[in-house]
Formats: C-alpha cells, structure tokens, sequence
DNA sequence: GCCATATCTCTGTTGCAACAGATATCGTTG
DNA sequence: CAACGATATCTGTTGCAACAGAGATATGGC
C-alpha cells in the first residue's frame, strides 16, 4: 500500500493496518475538521451544534410540536441528555414546553418566535460555510460521497442489536 | 433532488437546501455512528476513544518519546485539553512522563508496559470492528471513499488561519 | 377495577472538554 | 548579562455529556 495522504499530514510513518482503518480515521478526522468550524459559527449565536440541530429539527415540526425522544431519533449526532439540552434552550427562551393532555407522559416542544428568528440568521451563513467547505469537490463527488456514506453506515442504523452483541462477545 | 436515505432514515419531511448541506449532515452522522460502537469497545478498557488514539500515537514513537504539542498534532480528533488527557493516561500507569533535560520546556511522554498490553489487546478487536463496519463496501468503493474524505478535508488543514478569519468575518 | 409492565421524562453524579490565564524555560538582542 | 518575546506546559473555572436510577403516566391482562 502506498503512502496515503493521511499519513503524511499525520506525520505518520508507518502504513495504516489495512485500508478499513485508513476510512474509520480518515471519517473521523475529516467530520472533526469540518465540525470545528462550523462550532466556530454556532458560538456565536451561544449556540452547539446539538443544539442548533435541535431547532432546526423543530422549525420542521412547528406545526405539531415534537416529543424529546423524537427530536433524539432526528438528530445528527444523538445524545442521551435531551432533557438538559432542552433545558438549556428553553431557559435561553428559543423552546417552549407543552405538556400533552391526550398522554400525560409526552412533552411536546415547540420552538418558539425567537428559536425561528435565531435560525433564520444563521441559515445562509451554514450554507454558505458547507458550500465553503466543499466548492473543490465536483457534483459528481458529492453524490458519490454521499452514496457511500449512507451505504459505510446503513447496516449499523438497523441492526444495532445484532452488532453491539457482537462487539460485546469480542 | 429525489428523497434521499437520511431524510427517511431520520424521517425527514422535506429535501435538504442543497446537496452540500447533505453531505455535511452524512459525515457527521456516518462518524456518529461508527464512533459510537468504537466507544463501547474502548469503553471495557476504561478508556475514550482520544485516550486509545493517544496511546497508539506514543507506540508509534515509543523509541523517542514525544512532546504533548506533537501528540495533539497527531490526533484523529485533535483536543486543547491534551494536558489532563495524558494526566489520567499517567494516573492509569499507561504513560510516563519525562522532563528533557536539553529543553527544559518540552515533556516527553512515553508508553509504558502496561499501555503496550492494553494497545496488544485491543488492536485485534478494532480491526474486527472496522472491518465489520465496512464489510458490505467493496475495495474500489473504500478507496473512493478514502480519497474523497482526503480531499474534502484538505483545503482546511494548510490555509487553517485563513478559513477561521473568513468565518469570523461572516 | 387492579396489578404488572412498558414508556417517557427528569434528577444526581461523575468525568471530560473548552477557554482563559499563569508559570517556567528558551533564544535573541542590545 | 539583563530584558524581551516566543514556546511548552500546567492550573482554574465553567459548561456539557454520559450513565444510572427515580417518578409519573399509559397500556394490557385478569
């Protein structure tokens, strides 16, 4: 295997184990690498990412309202404290709670007046960053980067059980 | 544009605003995913997953030793908090501090015995999981893969300074 | 109608990450 | 050799993330 890109920006100087490591690296950095500076724009709104993911999801549901386990199964990089997250955004008053009659178990959030005045701020810087970011890549690169990013993590948004079993009996 | 797999796989009502938005929202949730089932196999060593990168690193230079500024260059998911990174490293007993007597500035941080066991251990078992996680891709499509991750990062790791002035302008 | 189970959310705790400022050392300049 | 800026690391503080457990409510069987 020849010297990968990696490696040297790394400074790495011996060969990765085998090409399957050099993708789980390469993804891992490259999303670090491009998350940084889109956190560089959310800082300035007082914003995380999770967090502006979190009303972005809402501003699609604004209608209804959405349950937090929802918002959790919509959410890019999921995390098991939506309760504080959501705390965070209510008490930063961009979210509104509503406790549902029909199931006194679910909470429904809305985003309110000023979540949807602080996203529309930032919808044109965020394009205008990923467009940014990827203006070297053709439209046939993205797709085919998309395509293989939803083929490399397919098998592991259904099966979880079966792949975390088996990661366990390692 | 057609509906693609994410905007059903997260349930998704309308498109994406565009194709580069669609591939920042995979990498991030692609890396998510396969980093979370990284995790749960650091996590049976007591280990994160920058702890076991930073251990891997310091085997790559065992004979020298390296200073925390070339560790933290060296990262997957490079972290400003490499100091108290390597002091649980140290309190575990998988790192050696080394104070270089020709700079007194710089400190040299060596693996240990007892890191190169836990690294023996878990080398086998990553592999396992990688290739695991990426059976279902063909050769040709992991190294498609690999070079447009390497692209799309590139412009982003020299011109670093320019990119954030540009993001601080906006 | 009552009980067991499942679901949804919240709370308490621990540990890590991010940012700013402090300390110590080196190299250079006058 | 004294002073200045640069470099490398450490410390203090704040806030978030992860995990476990608890409380409240709904659902289904009897």
């Amino acid at each position: 295997m020849a010297k990968s890109a990696l490696q040297k920006a790394l400074g790495k100087k011996q060969p990765f184990a085998c090409r399957e490591q050099e993708v789980a690296l390469n993804l891992l950095r490259t999303a670090d690498v491009l998350s940084r500076e889109g956190h560089a724009l959310f800082e300035r709104y007082s914003l995380s990412g999770p967090q502006f993911n979190v009303l972005r999801i809402l501003r699609g549901h604004r209608d209804t309202g959405l349950p937090c386990q929802r918002i959790v199964a919509e959410m890019v990089t999921q995390t098991p404290d939506i309760t504080r997250l959501v705390d965070r955004l209510e008490a930063a008053g961009l979210v509104r709670r509503e406790r549902t009659e029909a199931d006194r178990r679910l909470v429904l959030v809305h985003v309110t007046a000023a979540g949807l005045t602080v996203l529309a701020r930032l919808d044109e810087p965020i394009l205008a960053l990923h467009r940014a970011q990827m203006e070297h890549l053709s439209a046939d690169e993205l797709a085919e980067l998309n395509r293989l990013l939803v083929k490399l993590r397919q098998p592991a948004e259904k099966p979880v059980a079966a792949v975390k079993h088996k990661a366990r009996s390692l």
